[in-house]
DNA sequence: ATGAAAGCGCTAACAT
DNA sequence: ATGTTAGCGCTTTCAT
């Protein structure tokens, strides 16, 4: 049986207030009791039941966090920010998968909530509106991270995408590129953030004066991107394009490892740009160019968020951006030089 | 306030213990009370408290993982195992990252049992004795996951790593190889993976009766194995070796990394082999020829594994060895041919 | 400074 | 079948 606070008044000779109080140091204690307390839990190995004690104060310094799948390498990157800030906060991370399953974001909300969670962090590739709605309802502290969509009113930590793609329009312009192709999302592109990313490109390519060419695949993965070099194979051998600003740095690396494999030369024949420096993009050759999402940070700054409100300082805009960096690797060529 | 079950009760009319009665379906209840109180329920948007509901039952329904880095590939898939299964056994994951800190895999330890977790998962990276001693000081169920030690004995879901070496060694001497290096690990080959490896590598040298030729480095990452590149270059130059078989997937990709950097053929002037199969394997170019550690599946098999001992159903072997594969992709080439 | 006692929300005897 | 009650391990008034 494990031993509680009960034993440790009896052996220490004092009540279980006094022992409560040395523990929590909340009150003071005559330091000749606080001594045969502090000794009794020693020689007893006691440890405070935390199930018992976030009870009776209603408090649990567990922040639940939802995820789409804890697998993907991005997803991890921001758990790991969540997980060491929130730590340093004092805080535990109870974790869930949703693995895209809108019902399961609803159900995983609602344990949570059983749970007693201090506050959620939900991080979701779908469109669902409901679990933020029914998040706002039971009225505990929330940030919605969601990479792709746009949804609704909610507390959030991101970059501002439209900026984040003049800046790659233009690097590939500086480096004397005319056809620029932007390859994008087939579907909700309204409702996602290619909605600003794909303005800035039509913008860009309006102000160059050059026409614009677009290419929508649906889907996020590399095999998405390997598929999509067969359309585009193309344009790059007629030179119709010479620069690819892709939407996904998955979807960038598809399309390099697909020229690799028939044999066009990338940043040479074409140069390839991505979006997001997911681990693998200064892994594969040529090292990919790309905008950096600060994943880690997205992660420890949401954290901050919910400290922040669970702490009752003064609350913060709703949506915090996050400054974005091109970080250039070898992906793409300078036509001038 | 939240609303509780004698809210629940006061509204459908009944005492508190019926309505435990009905949501836990633990002993009979007329079909009158029963809908008045789901009626209730539901009017009320009642949700049991998990942590008053733990503290009397003295059951948690969560399992503390404990691992070195969740912003690590092959970490991630691990946690993606046990989260998966561990949901369908109806467990929740309580997550806390070490980052190799020896200190904090205790800490934590702690906490998770004052966290009143019903059973632990460790998964480190380093050689720590004390942790395990701890466990089963604390005598909760636990599963101990370590890529690199043999600590101590423990409970654990690992891979034959003799085995899985011989099949590399075997494919390799398939291929016509004869000079073949193994490249291991300089610290604590005793302690570790890597005695049985090496071991594997030598008897397959033996029986060719070739001359070994091992090659040291210290770390497990990519980085190292791009900086090895610089090392074991003359020797590929020079075709001493034709074949390299890597400890690790890590230093393999490093490794090729360094050859494309320095126009060297990867598999024609030499073929490279990893070992654990991480994500980036095969997306690199070539795709790398590897051990396929199923990682997934240890995580998996962990958690079905403390669920048995958390039913009390018979206890298993304390060492659990699931199967390896060889993936066979690009990176070895076939001199026979 | 300390102890007694109430009570957090719930389950599980124990009664009826 | 249902209600009453004790108590899980702890914090926190409220007395003293």
């Amino acid at each position: 049986m494990a031993v509680t606070i009960k034993d440790v008044a009896r052996k220490a000779g004092v009540s279980i207030s006094t022992v409560s109080r040395v523990i929590n140091e909340s009150k003071p204690v005559s330091p000749e009791a606080r001594r045969k307390v502090i000794k009794a839990i020693d020689e007893l190995g006691y440890r405070p039941n935390e199930i018992a004690r976030s009870l009776v104060t209603k408090k649990s310094n567990v922040i639940g966090v939802i995820v789409d799948d804890i697998g993907s390498s991005y997803v991890a990157q921001i758990v790991r920010g969540i997980e060491e800030v929130g730590h340093m906060y004092n805080y535990d991370i109870l974790l869930c998968s949703t693995y895209g399953d809108k019902e399961a974001e609803e159900r995983f909300t609602q344990l949570l909530l059983q749970k007693q969670v201090a506050a959620i962090i939900l991080l979701s590739e779908i469109y669902n509106e409901e679990v933020i709605s029914y998040l706002k309802y039971a009225s505990i502290p929330f940030v919605y991270l969601n990479k792709y969509y746009n949804v609704l009113e909610s507390p959030t930590v991101r970059i501002n995408n439209y900026l984040a793609s003049k800046k790659v329009m233009d690097y590939l312009i500086k480096c004397g590129h005319k056809n620029i192709a932007y390859v994008t999302q087939e579907k909700d592109i309204e409702l996602t953030v290619e909605k600003h990313k794909l303005q800035a490109y039509k913008d860009s390519m309006n102000e160059l004066k050059q026409p614009q060419t677009i290419y929508k695949i649906d889907g996020h993965t590399i095999t998405k991107g390997y598929e999509f070099g067969k359309k585009i194979e193309k344009d790059i051998r007629t030179n119709k394009i010479t620069a690819v600003f892709c939407c996904d740095d998955e979807i960038a690396i598809g399309l390099i490892n697909y020229c690799y494999d028939n044999d066009i030369k990338v940043p040479d024949a074409v140069s390839i740009v991505g979006y997001g420096n997911i681990s693998i993009a200064s892994y594969i050759r040529p090292k990919l160019t790309t905008i950096m999402e600060p994943y880690y940070d997205i992660g420890a700054v949401s954290v901050r968020k919910l400290s922040k409100i669970l702490n009752n300082e003064k609350p913060e805009e709703e949506t915090i951006e996050l400054p974005v960096q091109l970080i250039v690797r070898d992906s793409v060529k300078d036509l001038d030089i």
